[in-house]
DNA sequence: TATTATTGCTATGTGCGATAGCAATAAATT
DNA sequence: AATTTATTGCTATCGCACATAGCAATAATA
């Protein structure tokens, strides 16, 4: 925020925001990490709205398609270590909004409350508008090779 | 890692490695962050071989640069808070890497030591080649859409 | 000159991710 | 069937990233 006040200045945006030096705008993965960044506290955000944080809600979205998930499977979709979702699951659980159901003696499965679907049905509402407004930031000539690309880089 | 064991299993992929759910991978929002996320590792791992995180290499080419630059304004580039790059200056300038130049009584300039300036060629070398690999990963249809893509996410 | 802003810093809190270890149980091996 | 191996859910703990509040010195502005 601010004016730069950089001595020596950004040639490309002479008095614009300081985003990013141009030695470092010109690198893809410099780039990909910052639209990241954006996009997420974007995210961030809007979710605030239901009291989630990203990766509450993205749980959410995983048991509402899978009622018989478990924490450790979870966890491998969403790459949280298991004593990592822990925390993540109690909180979600405090909040009324998952519960746990036994599979086996060893396994529970992680279902919605009546509580979670609703909240779901908002995270969804909300999800839903973010993704369309990302897209829409792009460039139309672009958009369409935005999704395959990212992709290609993995997951 | 190692075999999924969901007993609903994933329709898209029925025996690779468990990566997104379904529900998951539509989401453009997700794919950014999960790309964002993988590529950053890759580059991280690589960086271990000039003992540097990706933001230290990011202040190096930034320093390298711009010969002026007060710590308070790479904050503003990188985003980085004050506060939070006196630890983060204070381990490059104890590696030796970076130097302090009053500018006046109350700013200083961070400049390269001539240790740093030969780190920064290796770190040069390194995220080229990163650069490169990344751009590769990405199918030659979607390839030159895609920077443009993500600077129109922003910074 | 008086006020306001900026710089570089300390101190501190919070949340995330990673690692190690553990008891119970399930799955695989022999 | 018995034994070994793997997995589950968890505790405890460490380090890191990031944010806030506050401070004295100094610079910039009104």
């Amino acid at each position: 925020m601010a004016t730069p006040a950089a001595s020596v200045a950004n040639t490309f945006e002479p008095d614009g925001p300081l985003r990013a030096d141009a030695a470092l705008a010109a690198l893809p993965g410099y780039a990909l990490r910052r639209a990241a960044n954006t996009m997420m506290a974007e995210l961030s955000s809007r979710l605030v709205a239901v009291d989630l944080r990203i990766v509450h809600a993205t749980v959410l979205l995983l048991v509402g398609e899978r009622p018989d998930l478990t924490s450790s499977e979870i966890g491998r979709i969403i790459d949280v270590q298991r004593a990592n979702m822990v925390p993540l699951l109690a909180r979600l659980e405090n909040d009324g909004l998952i519960r746990r159901e036994p599979l086996d003696r060893k396994s529970q499965a992680i279902v919605l409350t009546a509580a979670g679907a609703e909240r779901l049905a908002k995270v969804r509402a909300i999800t839903e508008q973010f993704e369309a407004d990302l897209m829409e930031r792009i460039p139309a000539a672009h958009r369409e090779h935005f999704v395959p690309a990212l992709h290609a880089l993995g997951g």
